[in-house]
DNA sequence: CGCTACCTTGACGGATGTCAAGGTGGGTGG
DNA sequence: CCACCCACCTTGACATCCGTCAAGGTAGCG
């Protein structure tokens, strides 16, 4: 396993404090893999995993009874995803781009866990992170417009990867229009149109098919339906800054 | 505190092996609650809650900004909810009958548990199994029709509260259709006129406000767009059997 | 027995899915 | 470096499902 994709993993996930020992045993049951984009991340079907994304961008989709994908979240480096055992639910990992990952069998990554209650804790934390953002994604499918859904995801997605830009924030999205909709429950003609309307107001602006710039972040707040707080753009800010971003499991927009 | 509710809180959250010391601490920092239908569970606000639902049932809901609610889980006895801090996400719970809670300070509980490192376990076991819940949910309310999401949220009540009754299975559904409705992303009449044409169809049957009867499960699951899983019936007489119910933390539905 | 909250039914309109027909970006190979 | 090609995106016309508004009906409780 590469020293960098492991030391990543240890800063992110091991709090400072956890001995040599567990380090090292959570090193040997971690498999590390290299995925090249559109392929799957395999996974050993003998159980839960835990896997730890070092570089790249993931989907975590469902396939639906009629082939079609859902996409339950997309994930970005430094996030912790959590995979059920591939029974029926046929949960699966796609890449988005070439990533490196770290795949745990959770069951013994939980047993070695035990030894150091703090990392168990901070799966935990992570869990209910987790948690909170799958329910606010439940919130956004089932209550909101498709105006509201796509810049609420715009708003999400410059959270965790937006990138300060003047007076805007410019995204480079990995993922396509019709994962977009896969993943807000829209179709891929209703995101492009909604994209077309929120360029035509000059809400944001594009270039080639991956960048999107958001303007006005107060506006598309409102349009998200939030109640204005128009903080994003400090919260970015403060996070690149630190270096700390919340990170998940499974469950990031 | 009762000794009935927190014997049961030992039963299902702690496991056999848990050191007396451990129960008594917790004990402690319970607190126990009787709460009448339609009522709020009040919670502390000085940071995340776990509550243990000993008796009754109850919705957990989020006020939407132009007041109405969305309804995130319902939850029935045995669960243990995860309501995180009242700051700005105003979620909070409501009893549907008549119920009993014990709530702990999710940080003072989880520093306890580090000294059982099986506890936090089980609380991370529960917390994922309500993660897959919610992304079931998610799936459901982003891709689902009407009928779809209605004979699925039957079906998953039958999995959680059913009892049979000759070749059906009975259900005495706390909530209102409006309460339905609000956790699936419906209206109160897409709620009546979808068991107005399943009644039609003779796969349910009502009687007062609050009992349905489920017939042909089989057929409900097609119509929930399951995958030919018929083994619904199966895994209630297992559950009701075994008294082991799987239990969650805050994503029942 | 009557009141009230809750449920049911109907008519209608609008948002979004579906079907169809181009247009365009970006990577590949010459 | 350019041209080509394919996947991806955009736009339009139309259909449909569900939300909205409105008007009763009914269960369950006092």
């Amino acid at each position: 396993m590469p020293k960098e994709s492991f030391d990543r993993f240890r800063r992110q996930i091991l709090a400072r404090c956890v001995s040599a020992q567990v380090s090292e045993r959570l090193s040997e049951i971690g498999q590390f893999q290299q995925t090249r984009r559109a392929e799957r991340i395999v996974l050993s079907a003998t159980g839960d995993q835990l896997v730890f994304l070092a570089e790249g961008a993931t989907k975590l989709i469902v396939r639906m009874p009629d082939a079609s994908e859902h996409v339950l979240a997309f994930h970005f480096p430094g996030d912790m995803i959590y995979v059920p055992q591939p029974e029926q639910g046929a949960i699966s990992m796609l890449a988005l781009a070439d990533c490196r990952t770290i795949a745990f069998p959770a069951n013994s990554f939980l047993e070695i866990a035990e030894a150091e209650p703090s990392v168990l804790r901070t799966i935990l934390a992570r869990t209910l992170l987790a948690l909170q953002r799958c329910r606010n994604k439940a919130i956004r499918l089932g209550r909101k417009s498709a105006q509201e859904r796509i810049t609420d995801f715009l708003l999400a997605m410059a959270d965790r990867i937006g990138v300060p830009d003047g007076n805007s924030i410019r995204l480079n999205l990995p993922m396509s229009r019709r994962d977009i909709g896969n993943s807000l429950g829209l179709t891929i003609e209703t995101v492009s149109r909604q994209f077309t309307e929120l360029r035509n107001e000059h809400l944001i602006s594009t270039a080639g098919r991956s960048i999107v710039r958001l303007h006005h972040l107060d506006e598309l707040a409102t349009r998200a339906g939030h109640v204005s707080r128009s903080n994003t753009q400090a919260k970015i800010c403060a996070e690149s800054k630190s270096g700390l971003r919340p990170g998940a499991i499974a469950a990031a927009d």
